[in-house]
DNA sequence: CCGCCCCATTGATGCATATCAATCCTTCCG
DNA sequence: CGGAAGGATTGATATGCATCAATGGGGCGG
């Protein structure tokens, strides 16, 4: 065989490899999904996907952080995610995309086409079901963020983004306590739907509360955990619908 | 062959045979799909889904509407999606899912377990990927919520919800305009983030706008559409990035 | 057909967060 | 090292929506 041994590609040692689309193929197959990449970088603020422009490639995060936004004509913008090492985006079921990517900090990318990729995954059919796993995730997580925007309050909101910053380091591997925001206050405000001088008011708050400790404005402390994620995870109702009709819910046949 | 021929099975005239779960299989084979499923009947306030209960079935509905809701124990409250006919729900890539779904109006539901569609799907490996356009039109739809109710105020919230649940009647095939409303305003507000009174006190103020008509609580007629639409649809910036650096967004190598 | 109950509507008030405005702090560059 | 600039923080005020409270109306059962 003359193709390219898997321990020779970048992808062997990248940190994309182990997620999403990267991680749906055997390190044999590797080499197929290396050859539809384009490596790219991004300054801080740079776009790699722009709002309204056609919806024709896929980008998979090797390092950097990104955040995907909607911007209005009078200025509104929310952010819609956060992205991290190892994710990916830019799918979408519009001819254009509704929301823009931009890099918060120094970004590494591989950028795909989607057209192509589609190809290989009709090929490697087992990429779909990756793909769909991935998706089914950011729907859970779409819809903590539904619930923390509909109903929690500023305190609230911002408590469980430090703890949903927390979360995602731990996922890569890293310490989860001194808790780095890549982000400006603005990024967070626009996340958590409130305002950069409410987002700044309730750190002050946790500060105040000895939840947290601001050594820099962008490295928080999290001084006391329990307090904190009692702000930020709202428990469900404990015994729900114990007077409900069995017949609702007949579980077994 | 001694297989049912696809004609005599009930899914070649359900509603829900040309969407997901059930379209991503060919006549052919829809009997093996139809082997799975377990039909059942929801009256108003019925639960299909129990939340924190087990994650091992999904629905696909086949008429009447429900909710996913999100339910916490000090009595908050967020509608995450309303389902109408066609819709499925409940794949989650948590053990226990972490929402409910409710009939609020009767339900007709085909329900199956998760294991064995999961097998079913390894044999027929192209659901996989009608199941990802499919969750990849969930999270488009679950980024325009959250632009919503990040950025939009009670008015532009209702007239959106009203926009919304027009067009989800013109995707059935029934006519868009007197927008026929299935659940309560409570329902409205928990999915918009408001309360009852604020939907409300919204409604009053498009009406008054002959901007709609409440021919009852339940049936809104849309009197004036410009209107309406400007209100719900906030446009997106017209001329993004006309002054970026062209080197952050290198469009072509 | 009446009356009750649930839900929607409308009104009055309070509060959380937005908005406007003024420092403060850090970083970067001369 | 000094000064400017951008971002964060803090303060004062305004406002939109929640909350509390009362009235209205439609549907269902007696």
């Amino acid at each position: 065989m003359s193709i390219a041994p898997y321990a020779s590609l970048p992808c062997s040692r990248c940190v994309a490899r182990e997620s999403t689309l990267c991680a749906s193929l055997a390190d044999d197959d590797m080499h197929r999904l290396y050859g539809l990449a384009t490596g790219q970088r991004f300054e801080a603020g740079g776009l790699l996907l722009r709002q309204e422009g056609p919806a024709d490639h896929v980008f998979s995060l090797r390092s950097g952080h990104a955040n995907v936004f909607r911007l209005t004509a009078d200025g509104k913008r929310q952010i819609l995610a956060f992205l991290f090492p190892g994710d990916f985006v830019g799918f979408t079921s519009e001819d254009n995309y509704h929301y823009g990517v931009a890099a918060i900090t120094p970004v590494e990318a591989c950028r795909f086409e989607r057209t192509r990729l589609e190809l290989l995954i009709e090929e490697f059919p087992r990429m779909d079901r990756k793909l769909r796993f991935t998706l089914t995730r950011a729907m859970d997580a779409s819809f903590e963020l539904l619930f923390t925007l509909g109903r929690k309050d500023a305190l609230q909101k911002v408590a469980s983004f430090l703890w949903y910053i927390s979360y995602r380091q731990r996922k890569l591997g890293q310490p989860d306590n001194p808790v780095h925001l890549p982000m400006r206050r603005a990024d967070i405000a626009d996340f958590m739907g409130l305002t950069v001088e409410t987002v700044s008011r309730a750190l002050s708050l946790l500060k105040q509360m000895k939840a947290i400790r601001l050594r820099s404005a962008y490295e928080v402390e999290i001084v006391d955990t329990d307090r904190l994620r009692s702000l930020a995870i709202i428990v469900a109702e404990p015994a729900p619908w114990l007077h409900e009709d069995p017949d609702y819910y007949p579980h077994k046949d």
